[in-house]
DNA sequence: TATGAATGAGAGTTCATTCAT
DNA sequence: GATGAATGAACTCTCATTCAT
């Protein structure tokens, strides 16, 4: 299960995993609100002690320093995206509509958790790589989930073959764009709207004229 | 004219304004390059004076704080940008090929820097909101120009009646993915076979099955 | 008796005499070990604790405070210290024979506790000047077992008539050099070897020609 | 020369090597004071900085660290131990004066200043292993110059061939008591009157029957 | 104009001590 | 008696900014 705040990269001085988990959430629930509005390095760990209602001293009981804070912070954001997907497609038979039941999901927990969005683009070059390693796996271990679904849907002769990687990008691109371009949307537009709008721009493409359009591509090299 | 280091939102205390400009070029170059590799905040205003040969104190000569560095640094690159797209699209007149030279001139200018893309989605909110609405403007500006070649190819009939906003999230997203999600793809794939494939899967779509599919919309709300 | 871990000036929570002496050396036995490692400043409480494999909040049930855990480490040393004098003088009679046996016990204590020697002198200016008292006056008691020595040889006629003071500072100087000063002497040179050319020189001096040397002292003042 | 707060050990951000001289010595000469006083580790590098008139900053300006503060401390003393002690000798042509005179400067450095004497002791461990090198090789440098004059007597036939580290070590054990052990002494007892009597001592031994005394050494084994 | 020494507020982190269990 | 989670004051060190030269 991936959504405990237990972690065998993060260590904790305190030994009790129930207090440990209840203390972690206290302080990543904190620390995303506060990173999620000012970003990591205006954030300090006395304002999150404070928003979190707890000593700076017991922070450093549960994380050994700022950086791990931010790792849980992100970590604890892609646990929940991955459960949302899993959860998503479980349900869902039909190769298409598997992708669109992941893509959706990702599309709201992006929109659930926007501010969240922002800082792990913002924030993730400011671990080290060896953190960076640790969000990078669940990173692809969701976009193992999408790919899942594509490949199913190239299987069943409903996607053509393209790449699945650029596919993927796609997807994740266009789910992080409802966050990270907000501003070019209106305010009326809705999720459910976007989803459906950018899955079918993504399924079917932007060309009227159907079927074999005059592709451009040999101006390309 | 963009591509100058004269601001009227950042003012100095020098007045020759042909100093101003190459004293602001110098101390922007070396800042691209730190800030490109390390961040804003973990780059200080004596690393970019070291960088740019000069001393810590010439720099607030020429830019009031920190802040406004990393403001004209983000800009730089946006008036690249334009010019860049600006070019590209002059020799044009097909819509369709207009909006693919478009296209391509963004995942060109990402592509030659990697760096400054990635820093601008890191750093655009550590500006404050009035920094923040001069860097928004000129992206506007840059969106413009993408968003009235979708309009011509609409008006030509090409493309068929998609929110331009979406379509162009949609074009900027992928530009920028080339960067931000550089670790999807392939060592040996190239940025010309990355904007043929995804200029490719952009307007038509990654169904198989051409013309109209069975859309999985009404299952969304 | 000296070698017991009450004390009048470091009061107890705990009542039971036995415990608060287990307790004690437990928690002193742990502290000597450190505490001579790293020096007081360094070693944390927790530290010590964790040493003594008890919990940090029970060294507070037997001591008021960190400090009094260092007056009570150093006070366990000289208490020894002066036991091991004190023993080793019992049994002699000639005065002269008294003496060595008294220089050679101290020499043996700094050499099978050079650590803890080597602490005393770095943080006997750690305790406040209340606590400094108690190390001295036990300081002190060992120094009159000494100076009791060399009053009976001098009474013997086996000692000029040298102060006392002076002799007793010699005495303490060089027994304390085997471990302070251990880097100038050959790893081969053992402590017994050190007992008689210190005790040789000590006694007869290094001068060559016997009897009435052409003492340089008119120089001096 | 030895006497110079330049130091190719400490590195200093100033590159003016004058500037860097000065308020180096102005920093040190306010840690000689405090940690004299109160230790190392109770004293805070703001004290350090109110008590030289600078700001906090400024010091690691001059030093990359505490510890170096320290370092540079301890070395200094050193410095002045080694100019004294060399000029004292220079001289003197009699073997035995000389060693008198080495003698009566080495504790006359150390009356000069007694809580840096006591602080070399304390302190000493609280550098890591690659400084206390440092302050070796200079401690060794100035016990050559003892050594030398020892050796110098040997030869002269004035003094009896007893090993010159034995030597050399109660010398620096005797000049060193006059400060660590000053609690031994009256108030009245004067410097030059210590010197005197503690070289009488060290020259001419405790023992009142001249010339070959009964050795209790066959005891010792 | 240009320098870089100087400032000092404020950052992350530690740790002696307390106290509910 | 014993535990160890919790506290928060105080530490070392950094760095944007200023200003005398």
């Amino acid at each position: 299960m991936t959504g405990t705040m237990q972690s065998d990269f993060v260590t904790a001085q305190v030994e009790n995993p129930e207090l440990v988990d209840r203390r972690r959430s206290q302080i990543v629930a904190a620390a995303v609100k506060l990173f999620g509005d000012r970003g990591y390095y205006t954030v300090t760990i006395k304002d999150i002690a404070k928003e979190a209602g707890i000593s700076t001293g017991l922070i450093y009981q549960y994380f050994q320093n700022k950086e791990d804070v931010l790792l849980l912070t992100l970590m604890e954001r892609l646990d929940r995206y991955k459960d949302d997907v899993t959860k998503a497609i479980a349900s869902e038979v039909d190769p298409l509509q598997r992708l669109h039941a992941a893509y959706a999901a990702c599309c709201r927990v992006v929109d659930t958790n926007k501010e969240a969005t922002v800082l792990a683009y913002r924030s993730f070059r400011s671990l080290d790589p060896s953190r960076r390693k640790h969000v990078l796996n669940r990173e692809r271990e969701i976009n193992a989930l999408l790919a899942d679904c594509v490949r199913h849907c190239q299987r069943a002769g409903l996607i053509r073959g393209i790449d699945i990687n650029l596919v993927c990008s796609h997807l994740a691109s266009m789910a992080h764009a409802w966050a990270l371009q907000s501003w070019r949307f209106d305010r009326g537009y809705s999720v459910d709207q976007y989803i459906a709008d950018s899955f079918d721009l993504l399924t079917k493409g932007m060309l009227a004229i159907d079927c074999v359009p005059s592709s451009p591509q040999t101006v390309t090299t």
